[in-house]
RNA sequence: GUGGGUAUAGCGUAGCUGGUUAACGCGUCAGUUUGUGGCACUGAAGACCGAGAGUUCGAAUCUCUCUACCCACCCCA
């Protein structure tokens, strides 16, 4: 490599050209399914005020406490980059006014996330996100068409083996007397938890549960569910919930154990977990959280959404071999021999980019044979070479790249629209280069 | 933040227990008789062997430090 006096950050990525056709793919499957399901796409800041995120994700969680990116301008109050999409787009939300636009809203949003984590595979410090966010109904209905959107998405991407897994962690009245029974449970194997543990026992017992060393998962497998202790309330979403699952043919399992890390969440909470991408095989996460709003604004209003990690989504579809829109290559390569020849191809190349054709020409000076290999290495489906002796005939020799046929074509104003109906002709019908033109030019 | 692994041209690799012009494939560029690609052939460019110290007559090859990347824990998308 050579010197490179400053390097990318640790934990980001550059998409190379080579590469974007991946993420055009994806990004305009998500959201065309968004659009379908009614959503309407925003666009927020990167980055908010600290309290934001404090105040939303809560000032416990991993997330906040160590991940944030926190940003200062000489003076200003505390910033931080984004670590996930909900908290500004809900903020976005009510400071836009848009929950007296009518109920519910539907939102969604592609953007990038920024969390100060070691990276690994399918984690990254700046990430993609898409998501979604519906405000203004707590019928179980809403649930059961997010989790629907997600998992169309997946479907229609190509991806296999995808795990759905639901839970429900209650409302807050369920959920104490949940913690509650948790710590009871708990305290007696106090000695043997881990130092990580005996916090989350005082902080957050719900994070006992998913602790992944041997001895407090060992523990943890006797302990209490949440679903024993919903009230009644939640029990019913919850029941509903599957029941809209199973009426519209989307496979589910129930885990009590998932804990979203994130504390707003209530109730539904779930995640579509890949087993191809390593460790961080959540592609996608989200739930409910109906106390967010009111957090933030003092007015209740029940809410939900999700959020789908596309470096994870396309790692999912790159290890399942999943196949990827091709981007579309060069339509015409213009070759030229001599600075009059050159001209016109510059000439013809501008004419055919105005109507949108991928139109090349030389702007190296090569010889018509680099030319040619050039035209060859771009994928250009059709090529053509001007030099004198077709500047004085007006016309020149129009070359099908993958079967070599060729068949003159005039260089006078109609190239353009000939050859532009050419090439919708081809994409209806492969005709022969000779019938297809001469067609054309008959007409 | 804690572990383990890796670091040689744009990419993928070779380089045995240190020995003097760092090799190969792909890619790139040019050419193969004067103006046409995909194959083949010829040639060229391109690496101070991640960075910095040290051991040695001599290091890509040994030692240490640092950095980056990869994988895992943790956490989550």
């Amino acid at each position: 490599m050579a010197t490179l006096k400053v390097q990318r950050p640790n934990g980001t990525k550059d998409v190379v050209p080579s590469q974007m056709y991946k993420w055009n793919t994806v990004e305009a499957l998500v959201k065309s399914h968004a659009e379908a399901y009614g959503f309407k796409e925003i666009r927020i800041p990167t980055f908010e005020s600290t309290s934001l995120f404090v105040r939303s994700v809560g000032d416990t969680t991993d997330v906040v406490q160590k991940e944030m990116y926190s940003v200062s301008a000489t003076g200003d109050e505390g910033y931080t980059l984004r670590p996930e999409g909900t908290a500004g787009t809900i903020r976005a939300l009510i400071e836009n006014g848009l929950l007296n636009d009518g109920l519910p809203q539907k939102l969604f949003y592609v953007l990038s996330c920024f969390r100060h984590e070691k990276p690994q595979a399918g984690r990254l410090r700046e990430f993609h996100q898409f998501g979604v966010e519906m405000a203004g109904t707590k019928d179980p209905r809403a649930d059961a068409e997010v989790i629907s959107l997600a998992k169309s998405i997946l479907d229609v991407a190509g991806l296999r083996n995808i795990q759905l897994n639901i839970n429900s962690i209650g409302c807050p009245e369920c959920r104490a007397q949940y913690q509650q029974a948790l710590k009871d449970y708990f305290t007696p194997h106090i000695d043997k938890l881990c130092d990580t543990c005996h916090t989350r026992l005082e902080k957050n017992p719900l994070r006992l549960l998913d602790c992944k060393s041997e001895i407090c998962s060992e523990i943890a497998k006797d302990a209490p569910s949440i679903l024993d202790h919903l009230c009644d309330d939640c029990r019913g979403h919850f029941e509903k919930l599957q029941g809209y699952l199973t009426a519209m043919g989307i496979e589910y399992k129930i885990n009590d154990r998932i804990v979203r890390g994130l504390d707003y969440y209530t109730k539904t909470v779930f995640e579509f977990v890949s087993e191809d991408i390593g460790s961080q095989g959540t592609v996608c996460g989200g739930g409910r959280y109906d106390g967010l709003i009111e957090t933030l604004s003092d007015k209740p209003c029940p809410a939900l959404g999700f959020g789908m990690g596309l470096e994870r989504l396309i790692l999912t579809m790159e290890n399942q071999g999943v196949e990827f829109a091709e981007e579309e290559s060069c339509d015409i390569y213009i070759g030229s021999m001599g600075d009059a020849a050159a001209v016109k191809a510059m000439q013809i190349c501008r004419a055919l980019r105005a109507d949108g054709v991928r139109a090349e020409c030389d702007v190296v000076g090569r010889s018509v044979r680099a030319q040619m290999k050039y035209a060859d290495k771009l994928g250009a489906k059709f090529s053509v070479v001007i030099g004198d002796s077709e500047l004085e005939a007006g016309k020149a020799a129009l070359k099908d790249m993958k079967s070599g046929e060729q068949n003159d074509i005039p260089l006078d104003d109609r190239f353009g629209s000939v050859f532009n109906a050419l090439l919708i002709s081809r994409a209806l019908e492969d005709d022969g280069l000779e019938d297809a033109l001469g067609g054309l030019l008959s007409e």
